[in-house]
RNA sequence: GGGGCUGUAGUUCAGUUGGUUAGAACGCCGGCCUGUCAAGCCGGAGGUCGCGGGUUCAAGUCCCGUCAGUCCCGCCA
């Protein structure tokens, strides 16, 4: 047979009369005795065959015996439906090829699950057959998106002078930040390379070195606990500027992300984005990442709170709660699932009461009396069938417990609209969080230039001390963070000191770093967009899995091919490895 | 590391208070059928109830452990 003229998704009633060669999967099959209905798949849509057995000049029983995903070669005519046949469905619904022959290329074994039908298998099955789940539509859609993004990105970033530059992938392990993946070195026994969280040191590197616009679509690899939206293995937007400040930077990304959204789903941003400092975006939401489709704002409730009889209330520093309408639609049931939500947070329980006629009723109404009860509805403005949620704790934990509830408020009242984006600027974040022991660790990394005058101002208060982070938010998810850097290497290394690194760790870890900011660096600073996190967004989805052609599970498996996987004892003993047996 | 949910036919699920031979739909196999597009009709095959242990006269069902998937907390600069 002749290569194919035609995709299964072409053909239209201008064709009609023309004989042409496709190819492509059987997707389903209408046998009808003398008269059998295929239609044909490939990526670009469905096309109908029509063999009938009086026309049909091949073996008819072959036709009969075909079964799904069968890959074909046919020849035949376009031909033109009657109008009450035609499928509105398929672009290609006009028209259906008469059949003369058939070529049966490929045969397919019955299938695992309908492919047809994502939710025809659960997704460790479909992660076995990723082949076969990669047939379906819906992914095929999420990698088209994905090609577009990269495209967009590309040449966005490229017709404004970014080059394209890439960095090692066997690195050196570094003490900071995630887990390494870490790669042992047979040529030198004992030691090991590590695949880069991010290329960090790379990229600043390649500032000094004076490619002042630099980016990349690079894997980066963080030997973590997964979730829906984390990968061991994940593509980043790496981007790199010199001679910037971080509202050139914030520019820039902010006119990529639009340019990426206008190219890919023609959606138009507004800009500028929406910015919020990060001790705002908690208070107000409790969150660092923000979801700005909703309101329901987190509100200070202590002045109240310390008024009531509720004891509870009296030992907390922070009293947070999130005013709702349409209280009669939070059952007790929905109450005790918030309750949940909020203790996974941290927070102890979820104080609530409910808004009558001028009056509290239900949770814990009885603590306010009457004058309170009237005070509390004239200031915080409340109507009949509110309910308010409350959480006493900490700052962080009635914030946070809030802010989860929030969101879950959101879902069950059907606040959000999904075809909405609603980018935020989150800046101002502290230099510095603390870990149990009450060490300082950087909230960023160690890299980010902190947002002070004087070098002499890092020995002060430094937990108040700000750095000049920023994340760039959508929707609730983080879709990129970055940092204008320490070009100063003295300011480096004192900030390497306040994290308790010792001089010969800094030096054994970044010596080589700290050596080349001496060397003439630029002012510079950069961003990494969650390449996968974006695209997401894009196609919709809620789950990182299906925007990536081979994810792993949240046990970092890959269940198609089975990774990770033992290895001879001969590769070990090359690697000088021992596996301890226990 | 911790918590929630899930695991029964090829697949998705049902399976009551622990009680006879574990059901349905789709898929598969066979038959009928010339206008379907989730085709229809008739018939058939198909099960170590994730795995291991325990309680019991009796376990898909209860208990303990374990494995896998998923969601969340910790963690992920």
């Amino acid at each position: 047979m002749e290569h194919r003229t035609h995709t299964c998704g072409q053909l239209t009633s201008k064709e009609n009369d023309l004989k042409v060669v496709l190819n492509g999967w059987v997707n389903s099959i209408r046998l009808h005795g003398q008269i059998i209905f295929i239609d044909l798949r490939d990526r670009y849509g469905k096309t109908q065959l029509v063999f009938d057995s009086k026309t049909f000049l091949g073996d008819f029983e072959i036709v009969k015996k075909l079964s799904l995903e069968d890959v074909l070669a046919i020849e035949g005519i376009v031909s033109l439906r009657a109008q009450s046949a035609f499928n509105k469905n398929i672009i290609t619904g006009q028209i259906e090829i008469l059949v003369s022959n058939i070529l049966l290329v490929n045969e397919a074994k019955p299938l695992p699950f309908v492919i047809s039908n994502r939710n025809s298998a659960e997704e460790n099955l479909r992660l076995k057959y990723r082949y076969l789940e990669l047939r379906t539509e819906e992914l095929q859609n999420n990698l088209i998106i994905r090609h577009k993004a990269y495209q967009a990105v590309r040449s966005y970033l490229s017709n404004n002078d970014f080059l394209e530059i890439e960095t090692p992938v066997l690195m050196k392990s570094t003490p900071e930040g995630a887990r390494d993946y870490l790669v042992p070195s047979r040529i030198h026994e004992g030691r090991f390379y590590a695949l880069p969280q991010s290329p960090q040191l790379y990229k600043q590197i390649l500032m000094i070195a004076g490619f002042d616009r630099y980016f990349q679509i690079v894997k980066c690899f963080r030997d973590e606990d997964l979730r829906s939206d984390r990968q061991p293995e994940f593509t980043q937007i790496d981007i790199e500027m010199s001679f910037v400040d971080e509202y050139h930077v914030m520019d820039y990304m902010e006119k990529l992300t639009k340019h990426v959204f206008k190219t890919v789903k023609n959606i138009e941003l507004d800009t500028p984005f929406e910015k919020l400092t990060w001790s705002k975006a908690m208070d107000s939401y409790g969150s660092d990442k923000p979801d700005l489709r909703f309101e329901l704002k987190l509100t200070d409730f202590k002045e109240y709170a310390l008024k009531s009889s509720f004891k509870t209330f009296f030992e907390a520093d922070a009293i947070k709660t999130v005013i709702v309408n349409n209280a009669d639609l939070f059952t007790r049931k929905k109450i005790d699932n918030l309750t949940d939500i909020a203790k996974t947070c941290g927070a102890k329980g979820l104080a609530w009461f409910k808004v009558g006629n001028n009056e509290l009723s239900g949770g814990i109404s009885k603590f306010f009396d009457e004058d309170l009860s009237l005070e509390m509805i004239e200031t915080l403005n409340l109507s009949e069938n509110d309910i308010l949620f409350i959480v006493a704790d900490s700052h962080k934990v009635a914030c946070t417990a809030l802010g989860a509830i929030r969101i879950e408020i959101a879902k069950h009242l059907n606040l959000i609209d999904v075809g909405v984006f609603k980018p935020v600027w989150i800046t101002d974040f502290p230099m510095f969080d603390h870990d149990d022991m009450d060490q300082l660790t950087p909230m960023h990394h160690p890299f980010t230039a902190p947002k002070i005058d004087n070098i002499n101002d890092l020995n002060l208060d430094q937990k108040n001390i700000l750095s000049r982070a920023y994340d760039l938010t959508i929707n609730g998810n983080e879709v990129a963070g970055g940092s204008i850097r320490n070009y100063d290497p003295k300011i480096q290394s004192k900030i390497f000191e306040l994290l308790k690194m010792n001089k010969d760790e800094i030096d054994s870890k970044f010596g080589f770093f700290i050596e080349a900011l001496k060397y003439g660096t630029p002012p510079h600073g950069g961003i990494a967009f969650g390449f996968d996190r974006l695209v997401m967004l894009l196609s919709g989805s809620d789950n990182i899995r299906d925007v990536i052609a081979f994810p792993k599970t949240t046990s970092a498996n890959s269940l198609m091919d089975n990774s990770p996987s033992n290895v001879s004892n001969l590769q070990l003993e090359e690697l000088n490895i021992k596996i301890n047996e226990s």
